[in-house]
DNA sequence: GTCTATACCTAGATAGAC
DNA sequence: GTCTATCTAGGTATAGAC
């Protein structure tokens, strides 16, 4: 249907620009001149704003979990996977430094908001959490791979955050490396000294 | 003069609501609600709300100076001054969990708006880098101090943010352990291993 | 399905009485 | 220095013609 596609392109438009220039700040006149519709014609696909960012996180969480099993064909080894998902931080430089974390700053913005939809944003970090737990799992790191999931997830925010303020290329590529040296420790097969100052220990 | 108090409620005021409701879903009925005074008095103190914004932000500016002030006097080592910075995870967790980090989602907001004041939002995280580096050197990592200094801001905004999203304590607890425990293999005088898979190599 | 027109509200901001 | 009244712009949302 005509229907289907100019949703979806409204959804598309949306996500764009809840990412850049926020949920609050981006107005359906924004959009629909994006998408090149008339305000009216808006609430035929959506009848409101609250709706649109419903289907905004929903369409983000099948595309995020479509990049994942992605990464899990592609990638042979689960160090491979996570160092694909720290290399994030390096593929979207620009787009972080400028507008920050897609994720991190949507469930920010929600949050102060107290909107209905935190709890959902908040699945996104969920889809990459149990998909790098699952990694580190498969790394041997059973135990406590929940926890070095984590671990990963807070320094890609801690960097995506200080990207932003400082836009500062040398930092992101220095505390990139240092996560992929992170990692390394974190093999347990690895030659590396098996103790570090890590989360390994509860 | 009554003008001045006047004003300093107002920026007190502007200063919290910001914080958790966000800079622009705050209105100036908001405000000036809180203070207790009409919407129309409000611009004889500031004409416009990104006045308000840049009050507030040279207020926190101040305050963020004086108590780093206080540390230094307060906390007789590098490491314990250090350590107080990380414990602030701790001691504000319910409200970061709430709202995020006061400095972090304000750079946020401010750069998807592209705002004027974005930059000088981000001398906040300025000063607290600058007084981190400064522990560094003290503690004889002269070298490379303020890559130190931007790991633990980054950390920080990491757990900060993640907090946020999850609302998990233990999280929050359990990273504040690992940082110290990091920070504590960054003293070239430790007892503890020398070498880390962590940021002292460039 | 898409348009125009419009209702209704709240925002930031101003004018002028007191 | 504080108030009320008011302006204008922009937002969400609806009605109804095509």
């Amino acid at each position: 249907m005509v229907a289907a596609i100019t949703r979806q392109q409204i959804v598309e438009a949306a996500d764009k620009l809840f990412y850049e220039r926020g949920f609050e700040a981006t107005s359906f006149a924004d959009i629909s001149a994006v998408v090149g519709l008339s305000r009216g014609n808006f609430y035929y696909h959506f009848k409101t704003k609250d709706e649109i960012l419903e289907a905004v996180i929903t369409n983000r969480l099948s595309k995020t979990r479509a990049m994942l099993d992605a990464w899990q064909v592609e990638a042979k080894s689960p160090a491979d996977r996570i160092r694909r998902f720290i290399q994030i931080l390096i593929m979207n430089q620009t787009k972080i430094m400028a507008y920050g974390c897609p994720v991190g700053t949507l469930c920010n913005e929600l949050a102060k908001l107290d909107h209905i939809a935190k709890s959902r944003a908040a699945e996104l970090f969920t889809v990459f959490r149990d998909w790098l737990s699952h990694q580190f799992t498969a790394l041997g790191q059973g135990t406590n791979a929940e926890e070095l999931a984590m671990h990963v997830l807070m320094r890609s925010q801690g960097v995506a955050a200080l990207a932003t303020a400082f836009r500062d290329e040398a930092f992101v590529r220095r505390e990139v490396e240092d996560m992929c040296q992170w990692l390394a420790a974190q093999q347990p097969t690895s030659i590396t000294h098996t103790e570090t100052a890590s989360v390994q220990n509860s």
